[in-house]
DNA sequence: CAGTCGATCTGCT
DNA sequence: GCAGATCGACTGA
């Protein structure tokens, strides 16, 4: 029952489901040592409509579960080797998404500093949308998880965090036609030092010298 | 400290 | 064939 409730509390737009995440603690239980992590930043996609989503271009393989119900994880593979993941809100068929981009470790910071390889910080554990899925040990076989059953667990806060704890801007990454990258569709909570640092997208990358060497 | 580049999977043109 | 919801190593000052 109760999981029934909270699912529905993320069968919301994007915007309101942000404020949901910002403050959860997301837990991955894989038999070791728990991991759990507090969101203090995630990232709206817009589903069909939204040219910066993987799911403009309609289903495919790879992003069938954004198209599934709310509260449940998309994970996908990129630059050929991170994973990052979504949790996928809005209601089922629109594929919408919220990228978690960063987190603070809450525990399990002795497992999450082994997957990462010991970085410098512990501020840098979760601090990346692929770092934070590296920290909690998530890899495409949690692609489509229920995360609010074992091995994962979501504990969404009381209420939403306040809109005035709330900064936002453009997206990391994204640098989509018809100026997809000016919506504020990043949303973080203000001043947390795991808030990873903005990197404005990449215009594109062409060969400087002309011709491919 | 800031800028550049390689690694190498997935989906679209 | 190419660009991408990234990260970390390396360069040079």
């Amino acid at each position: 029952m109760e999981d029934k409730s909270e699912r529905s509390r993320l069968a919301v737009p994007a915007t309101e489901a942000a404020h949901l995440l910002l403050g959860s603690v997301l837990t991955h239980d894989d038999g070791g040592e728990p991991v759990s992590v507090r969101v203090t930043e995630v990232e709206a996609y817009m589903g069909d409509v939204d040219p910066g989503s993987h799911a403009f271009r309609g289903r495919t393989a790879r992003n069938n579960t954004m198209f599934g119900p709310a509260g449940h994880l998309y994970v996908y593979f990129t630059y050929g080797m991170h994973y990052c993941a979504n949790v996928v809100c809005g209601e089922e068929g629109h594929a919408t998404g919220l990228l978690l981009r960063a987190g603070e470790i809450v525990s399990g910071a002795d497992t999450a500093r082994m997957r990462r390889n010991n970085p410098r910080t512990d501020l840098d554990l979760a601090r990346g949308p692929a770092r934070l899925a590296q920290a909690l040990g998530i890899d495409r076989a949690l692609d489509g998880a229920d995360v609010f059953t074992a091995p994962l667990r979501l504990e969404l806060p009381a209420e939403p965090v306040p809109h005035a704890l709330v900064s936002s801007g453009p997206r990391v990454g994204v640098s989509g036609p018809g100026g997809t990258d000016e919506y504020p569709w990043r949303y973080w909570l203000t001043g947390d030092p795991t808030v990873s640092k903005y990197r404005p997208a990449q215009p594109k990358r062409r060969p400087a010298g002309a011709t491919a060497r």
